[in-house]
DNA sequence: CGCAACTCAATTGCGCACAACTAAATAGCT
DNA sequence: AGCTATTTAGTTGTGCGCAATTGAGTTGCG
């Protein structure tokens, strides 16, 4: 069933499985930031704050740049979040002294020692999704090509 | 393999995984995002705008209160969002008579002629994500799954 | 060297998302 | 009727996301 060339799909059901999929995404994107929001309250951090912190636990100090990069973020949205985390004591920010264009970010004492109270909220948030490891793969499969995709277009 | 037991995941695997999944959600997100930013600046709408119109095309006139049920999105969200469809002469804001709490949504003549210019976004979304109509409906039943989780934790 | 092109971070402006709160109206209960 | 609780929009404040712009700094080329 279903052959190659496109299967008989009426216009009125892709216009509604499109909207689905599109506002499916949508709503669950949000409903995993509220669930984040409880999740990262305990540790001050909202849901891309903890992101930047994961890049930086995981690779070490680094420019705006590749925190960048590896977020898929600008430095309109990382330069008032990373002077937020600066105020919260978590990261310095330093001014490189080869490319004064370009400032390094770095974890503070505080900002490492986050990493431990941080470490148990990634379980946390697997039980809540209520998905087998087999499914989350699937999932995570399906949204890389997507944004792969998208990206592209 | 893999067990209903839990299967021998060790922890740095599953905190690189949930960190993948929460990230391509969010990142799959913000790049539907933005197709649908470029697939809209013709009709002058923001995708949560779409949102709203494809609602009201669908199901016509309705109070702020149904608007927001159906795209889980709270008054603090819908009323600025809904003076600016108002602004733009697409929808009029008509205070109920019955109970003077509730605000109607009416599509304008010109809100309901923007249905037809829209028509064609959806075939557009559904080329640009690269996926066939069987990974589509895949993806959106994991992802409401994962919605319907999350909301109860 | 001197000038043009590029890079990188920051800033500005707009819109969305959500929490907390206000205000008005209705419903329910005694 | 009178009082309380609930419902419904709206407002305010904070933070994210992105486009467009600015400005400092670097690189490359003649």
């Amino acid at each position: 069933m279903t052959p190659a060339t496109r299967p008989p799909v009426p216009d009125a059901e892709l216009l509604r499985l499109d909207h689905q999929v599109c506002f499916s995404l949508h709503a669950a994107s949000r409903a995993f930031g509220g669930v984040y929001r409880d999740a990262l309250k305990g540790l001050g951090l909202t849901y891309p704050q903890y992101l930047v912190m994961l890049v930086l636990w995981e690779h070490g100090s680094q420019p705006v740049k590749t925190i960048g990069e590896q977020l898929r973020l600008d430095s309109g949205t990382l330069s008032p979040l990373l002077k937020r985390l600066e105020s919260a004591g978590l990261v310095r920010r330093e001014r490189s002294t080869e490319d004064e264009r370009s400032v390094t970010i770095h974890l503070t004492p505080s900002g490492d020692e986050l990493r431990e109270q941080a470490l148990p909220v990634p379980r946390r948030m697997l039980a809540a999704t209520g998905l087998t490891i087999e499914e989350l793969r699937t999932l995570q499969s399906l949204l890389g090509r997507v944004t792969s995709a998208l990206d592209e277009a």
